[in-house]
RNA sequence: GGCGGCAUAGCCAAGUGGUAAGGCAGAGGUCUGCAAAACCUUUAUCCCCCGGUUCGAAUCCGGGUGCCGCCUCCA
């Protein structure tokens, strides 16, 4: 089976095929540190890091660098409005960012870059591009010279002549004197007064936005990756940027295949910081949401696609991620009194050919299908739990245990190759009455319940309940609880 | 105005020529004293509209309608 993957570069589907075989060298654009990551930013590092470890699955060799820019004028702004400096803001965030991804199961990447570290690279490629003719100093800033570059629009698909200045509203830019065309763009900024600046050839300033992911993709993996991602509002003119900048320099393509994902809506429109309309991740899973479900949200969608952000598909989702993972912790469960071994086995595309494996591998195949790979998860899920009832009412499985072993096996490893994995429930601070004191309830309640006194068993079943205590009548009379 | 994308059940969502995956909600059932939970079964004669190609289309072509993104910082 072929991995297939749509390349907007191209507009089509196309088989992938890294550079070097077996080797796949990503980068990934990171955020602008200057406030908190909302659901758009979890749903473009969800997907990426999904990628990214199907990628690793399907046996290849994966590099995946991912950026921070912290240099910016929102950083700056931020700020002066705390009375701070730019770095500060800038640890703030960055650490938030690590808080945040680590929440969603999102893997580190191998490697972090930083604007404030790229410093040296970006002047050198400003100048390599300035002796090539496609950037000009104008008054302290330098500038890329759109027209020298003939590709100029082949990833966002438009002409020169077709772009028009201030179409969203902005026309009053101060900068537009110093340049040649309307549409080029700063490759570095002279310094203003209060900020901080590096020195350079062109006088003291800082980087443009765009050069710093061009150096810093050239330093760290290259001129040629095999995948550059990011979300699909950065296709222009962020990624176009790119491209006219490392091409230009080097001569050779700057990535085979480009990846962007959907975004984000609230009622219909794109969540941004714009418009206000976004909410962040912490909020979300501070207000009882469970990461892997907002997870599961994410991937219930095909990356490309845009979704809709509203409560009831989050309600949703919880419901859905707590069936799959009721499969999932199957084996911690009853692992043990099976006698089954919890020691992990090793996983991969290879490892197994089975039915789920195939459907799983065809459905990543075509183009990140994730929606269709949760659909494996659930059938074998749906197994486990069949299995869960049959035992907690019969006392024993219908199926053979080692087949059913399997098949929690298989769930876990697909599981976490979307990145979705269930951590078996730590014993939580214990509340309320003690053990001894509900095996006493409960004890009178089955009394009581003998004695067909249902107003007396009613009544003890809800003052536990009051008490977070959930009772549970079985089949052959015995009654289980647990706290909620 | 230019470029790109999307329209599938109550909601979310797969499916790119062969007769509609999956999830959530709903309905019926098993269990229960009644519940709750869990499990089982079930839920689109039809895929925005009109026309065309084909033995056959949600899937291809043409024309509409609606929605979204980008052309400004943006994941």
């Amino acid at each position: 089976m072929t991995l297939t993957l749509y390349n907007t570069l191209t507009r089509q589907r196309e088989p992938f095929v890294p550079l070097v075989a077996d080797r796949v060298n990503m980068y990934c654009c990171g955020v602008t540190v200057y406030d908190y990551c909302h659901l758009g930013h979890a749903r473009s590092y969800v997907v990426w890091d999904t990628v990214r470890r199907y990628l690793i699955w399907r046996g290849y060799q994966v590099r995946y660098v991912q950026n921070f820019t912290d240099i910016d004028d929102k950083i700056l702004n931020r700020a002066k409005a705390e009375e701070t400096t730019m770095q500060a803001i800038a640890d703030r965030y960055t650490q938030a960012y690590f808080e945040d991804m680590d929440r969603l199961n999102i893997l580190r990447a191998d490697e972090y870059t930083y604007a404030t570290h790229t410093l040296d690279g970006i002047k050198r490629l400003i100048h390599e591009l300035e002796q090539k003719g496609f950037a000009y100093a104008a008054a302290g800033d330098v500038y890329y010279r759109v027209h020298q570059f003939e590709h100029y629009g082949k990833l966002s698909g438009r002409k020169l002549a077709d772009l028009k200045v201030g179409a969203s509203g902005r026309v009053d830019d101060p900068d537009l004197q110093k340049k040649e065309d309307p549409f080029d763009f700063a490759l570095w900024k002279a310094a203003k007064r209060d900020e901080p600046a590096w020195e350079s050839p062109w006088g003291a300033g800082r980087p443009g936005w765009h050069i710093e992911c061009s150096a810093m993709v050239r330093d760290r993996l290259g001129e040629t990756i095999d995948i550059h991602m990011g979300g699909a509002d950065l296709i222009f003119p962020h990624h176009e940027n790119e491209i006219a900048q490392s091409e230009a320099a080097t001569g050779q393509p700057l990535a085979r295949y480009w990846l962007h994902n959907g975004m984000v809506n609230v009622g219909g429109e794109k969540m941004s910081k714009s418009l206000g309309n976004f909410t962040t991740i912490r909020a979300l899973l501070d207000s009882g949401l469970e990461p892997m479900a907002l997870r599961f949200f994410i991937l219930q969608t095909q990356y490309r696609k845009p979704m809709d952000f509203t409560e009831a598909a989050i309600v949703s989702a919880q419901k859905g991620w707590e069936h799959l993972k009721e499969g999932l912790l199957f084996g911690h469960e009853y692992g043990l009194q099976l006698g089954w071994s919890l020691e992990p086995v090793p996983v991969g595309a290879a490892a197994d050919v089975s039915p789920h494996h195939q459907q799983f591998q065809a459905a990543m195949d075509d183009d990140f299908n994730t929606a269709g790979a949760l659909a494996v998860l659930f059938d074998l899920a749906k197994t486990l739990r069949r299995e869960k009832n049959v035992l907690v009412h019969a006392g024993q499985l219908e199926m053979a245990a080692d087949v059913l072993e399997h098949t929690w096996r298989e769930l876990a490893e697909l599981a976490a190759v979307l990145g979705l994995a269930a951590q078996p429930v730590a014993a939580k601070p214990q509340t309320g009455p003690s053990d001894a004191a509900i095996a006493a309830l409960v004890e009178q309640r089955q009394a009581a319940r003998k004695a067909r006194n249902f107003t007396e068993s009613d009544r003890i079943r809800d003052l536990l309940k009051a008490q977070g205590i959930t009772l549970i009548d079985q089949a052959g009379g015995e009654t289980r609880w647990h706290r909620d």
